[in-house]
Order: C-alpha cells, then structure tokens, then sequence
DNA sequence: CAAAAGATAGCGAACGTTCGTTCGCGAACA
DNA sequence: TGTTCGCGAACGAACGTTCGCTATCTTTTG
C-alpha cells in the first residue's frame, strides 16, 4: 500500500516554501540559486528535488500561497461592514504585510514575474480578477447602503483602489520619508474622499 | 592628442541602450543574457564591451535613462498650470508610456531590481524623491490658488497620487478588462475628488 | 599630398564559474 | 521487505567576461 504518509509530504512543502520566501525576499528570485535554498534549508538537493520539480516550480507555489493568503483576507470581509471599515481593513492588510520587509520585496518580485513568465502572469490575472470582483461587490453594497456616491462605477472605483494599495508597496519601498501609520492613515482617507465617503470619526488627529 | 572622436562613442552608448531595452522589456533583465543583447545589436560581445563595462552597467544605465525620462516630462509642468491639467498630464504621461508594452514590463522589472540591488534601489529613492517633491510643490501651488482642500498636506497627498501612478502599471499589466482611455479618465477623475478638486468640464461624458 | 603612426571599433573563440538538475546509493521508517 | 527520505558528487549547459587579433579611421609627419 502506497498510501502511507500522504500529508508529511504536504507539510513539508510548506516548511520548505517559508524558508524559500525568505531567501527570495532577501535576494530575488533569479539572484537566489538552488544551492542558498539548500543551504538555507539544510538540505540536499537530491532531497529538495523529491518536493519540487524544479525552480521555476517553488517559484509557482510561492506565488500561489502568497496571493491565495491575500485573497483569503479580502473573502474575510462581510459584504454588511461599513464601507469606511472595509478601506481601513484592507489598507491595514496591505499596510501590515509591509512591516518586515518581506512581503514588499516579495510583491514587486512577483509583478517582475508575471511580465515576463507567462504561466505566473495567468495565475496572476486570475488572483487579481478575483480580488478586484469582491471589492467591486463590496462597494456595489456600499453605494446600495447610500454610503459612497452612487456616481461612481463600482468596477473603476474597485481597480483605481486596488491600484492604489499596489502603488503603495514600490513607493513605500522607495521613500524613506513615509510611515507605516501616518501612510494607512492618509490612504485611507484620501480613498474615501475619492469615493465620496465621509469618514465615520476622525478622533483627535493628532499629526 | 587623444581627444578624437568623443561624441562617437555616446551616440552608440545610446543607441545599444535603446536596444537593451527592448530586449529587458521583452525578457526581464536576468533573463536575457548578454549573447541575446549582442545578437539583437548584432556585434559582438568584445565590442559590447567597449561601451559598458559590465551587464550591471547597462541595467543601471538604462533605468538612469528611463527614470530621467520621466523627471523631465515632470519638470515640465509649470507651477501655474490649473491643477485637473496638471494631474491630466501625468495621467497620460503614464499611461501613455505603456500603451506599447515596453515601459510597462520595464517598470516592474526595475522595481524588483531596486528591491534588491543596494546600488539600484539608491538611484531610485533619488528619482522618487525628486518626483514627489515636484508633485509637492504644484499641489502647495495649488491650494494657495484654492483649487484644491486646504485641509489636505501637500506631501501626503504627492505620496497618495505618486502611489496611485505607480499601482497602474502592476495593474493594467493583469488586468485585462482594463482600457487604456477609461483608465486615464477615470483616475484623474477620482484624484481630484479625492483632493477636494472640482474638474473643470466633463463634456458629454460618453459611456 | 602620401605615407607612417596611433587610436578606436569590432570580432569571436575561449575562459573559469556557476547554474539547475540528476542519479546511484545508504539510512530510516513502515 | 518495500517505500520514502536524504545525501552529495557529478553533469552538461549557459552564464558573464576576457583577450589577442584584424580592420578602419584620424592624426601626424616627411
């Protein structure tokens, strides 16, 4: 019987795909070669080659779980909470994968990808179509709620903000000038504003 | 005396430049190798060498010579210009870049880079920062002639366009239902609403 | 003005290195 | 006893780069 241990295998994966992760956002993906992997991994790789097929492999998977995690967060939120509670949360989200750096190498290394290997620029078309579909729903449920101007096409409004949460990563990664905190704030704001959704309470705005 | 031919020498500089960047458009930078350079330039790699002393070299130029690109067209806008022409402007100076594919896939593959090469990632804060504070000013200029909210600080707000400049392009690269017109019109729309900023005439307005 | 001298451009085979990947074999576990 | 896991030396290919050579063009010189 061959079925013995058919989850070890999987768990394996995704402790090699971590260690991976960090050797890419550290490197690059063409800048880091197999033998970092195994280095970093403590392994052969013989042993790496029985996990994945090849580089260009990890590489698909590191992609896949990366954006799969983004899309889970986006599906997390009720299409019922208030819209200016919806740009908070997913600034945060976008904001918070920032804070070690790995998620803001990650992402513009993947974009690189994805213009230039057409297999990771499918998978990509299909994550952000996606992502932006929800949004798209959550603000059709917004303007149904009167909460953000009924002008305003759901379909533009989802892709200029979640081309606004993208532009955040290269700009942030970019401008030793910006903070994390003071950033979300702004964004989140300025986002509203442009949807037309006055913001629920501004608190003391300490500057 | 050695002084010869000076200019020579720069002309075909730049001529080989305007060659890489197709090929790193059309490959990404560490998957073209100098043999493809060489024969998309159809010479040698001896006399490549002549004018760059390494690939490095060539990439570090052509992003100097891209990034330059953009800050003269941002120069360019002076700071009486009505302030829906200004952000017009850049708006189409963005998205016209990517209407032929090369600026598009270039512009992920040097952030990626910037992300990981030190010396690359230096260049890039430089050219960032000259952009914003540029945007900067023609906001401040802006408010003082009160064509848009005052509330909003010009440089948070020089932060959130340059940001949204940027998503565009990660975004129009995967998003297929995207079209360039709409997009254009779209974004400078939603920018001045999210400055506070009355555009000047919509015209018709067609679908 | 012709010839010699010098500098520049171009060539392409070859270099040493590093890459992603393979494979035969032993150890551990079932 | 069969299956999986892991090893690490080894492979061929491809990489960025070098170097000695010839051809071309410019300047200097007789």
């Amino acid at each position: 019987m061959p079925r013995q241990t058919p989850d070890r295998h999987e768990a394996r994966r995704e402790q090699i795909l971590g260690v991976c992760l960090k050797c890419f956002a550290a490197k690059g993906f063409h800048q880091t070669s197999m033998r970092d992997i195994c280095a970093a991994l403590d392994m052969s790789p013989g042993a790496l080659y029985r996990y994945f097929d090849s580089k260009e492999d990890i590489i698909a998977a590191m992609i896949d779980a990366d954006r799969a995690k983004m899309e889970k967060i986006f599906a997390a939120i009720p299409f019922d909470t208030p819209f200016p509670k919806v740009v908070d949360l997913m600034v945060s989200a976008t904001v918070e994968g920032f804070v070690d750096d790995n998620q803001l190498v990650l992402f513009n290394q993947i974009n690189a990808e994805g213009t230039v290997n057409p297999k990771i620029a499918e998978a990509l078309k299909v994550h952000y179509g996606v992502m932006t579909d929800r949004l798209e729903l959550l603000i059709r449920r917004a303007q149904e709620r009167k909460e953000i101007d009924i002008v305003i096409k759901p379909r533009d409004a989802a892709v200029f903000m979640m081309a606004t949460f993208d532009g955040l990563c290269p700009r942030s990664a970019f401008d030793p000038s910006i903070h994390w905190r003071n950033l979300a704030r702004v964004f989140t704001g300025l986002m509203l504003r442009a949807l037309g959704c006055p913001p629920p309470q501004t608190k003391g705005g300490r500057s």
